[in-house]
DNA sequence: AAATGCCCTTAAGATAGTTTAAGAGTAAAT
DNA sequence: ATTTACTCTTAAACTATCTTAAGGGCATTT
């Protein structure tokens, strides 16, 4: 069930024969997670690269006055990664925690490589995956020096429709950069129209 | 000579052995570029990966306004990719444009999968180059939802105290995300400290 | 040498976003 | 069932940043 998810997920880029189904596979490792809980702490080494198969996490760093600030959320059928940390084996400056109550795929550094030389197939697969975060990215860039709160917010709701009901918006305010009373604000202002 | 600073980058990474630097040297093109001379523009596909070992670029968006946003400066010894356009073919978002007078290496879409295909490590090696930019991507989006002007303009002269010498501030201040009067403020400011 | 264009700065007034404080509503914990 | 914690909202005062306008300094073009 949970691997057919992914499966599923490969299938939009290069599809994965029965053999490399069964490759993969072998190497994933499936855990549940609870709300709240972290599957990475600031100053940890990021081990896994992981899929979400069900529910949601949010990906953000603290800083010295102890705000949160959202860099990402991966909801169900996106995969989770902490390049730096994972490739480099540094500690991590970021936490990910999850929203809710959540299942997921894992795959260690040392797997992965092997995935990687066994079959161009996976190379290119995983490589996809990061240049779709990349593009991401570069938008995400090009709005927080580009676009007034208002835009952003309107951008992110028209992005992810589904994740914006799923969020309280004290998250949505964290993503955005801004304070969960000026996105109410800005709510407001919306509404009237 | 321009050759020997592409092989000394990729000697940080994965360095090449003759038989590969060979192979790399024969698909890439040099090309000597002007000041002010664009190497993308806007709605055009990007064709190249391109390796700048002299000068300096800046990879903006122009607004609807017409107002441009710097993305990114790429001086010598750092590639310029424009991922999405250039794997799946889509009319570029952004301009690239030549700051200085410049010298690059440039190598096309299936000159580069032929390498891909025919060394595992030519693939490892762009893929670093991919994660390099992907951290400094990351960097600034945390930058860009948590620091006032002021703290990402220091982060910014901290990161590139030579590329910060080179541009005029209006560059920059496009790059930071505020007007070029707010900066002229901002570094007012600093220097009565 | 004059003219043009680009860069940097200053300042006043406007707008965008934060801070603090408070209250009401809802979900989670005991 | 009650308490506790979290979320959303409002408003007033404050701070960060933008807009507009203007002037001076270089460098480049004519």
């Amino acid at each position: 069930m949970t691997l057919e998810k992914l499966f599923a997920n490969f299938d939009n880029y290069i599809p994965l024969d029965e053999e490399e189904r069964e490759d993969l596979s072998k190497r994933l490792a499936e855990r549940k997670v609870k709300r709240r809980q972290f599957i990475l702490q600031e100053g940890d080494v990021c081990k896994h690269y992981t899929f979400v198969a069900e529910g949601c996490f949010k990906k953000f760093h603290v800083d010295k006055k102890g705000t949160e600030h959202n860099l990402q959320f991966i909801a169900e059928n996106d995969w989770i990664m902490e390049i730096d940390s994972f490739y480099n084996e540094k500690p991590s400056r970021v936490f990910i925690e999850a929203l809710e109550p959540s299942v997921i795929l894992q795959i260690t550094k040392p797997d992965l490589i092997e995935l990687f030389m066994s079959n161009p197939k996976f190379n290119r697969n995983f490589r996809v995956i990061i240049e779709n975060r990349f593009v991401e990215l570069e938008n995400r860039v090009l709005q927080a020096i580009s676009s007034t709160a208002e835009e952003r917010y309107l951008t992110f709701l028209n992005q992810y429709p589904k994740l914006s009901q799923r969020l309280p918006n004290t998250q949505i305010a964290s993503y955005l950069g801004i304070t969960p009373e000026f996105l109410s604000k800005i709510r407001k202002e919306i509404s009237k129209r």
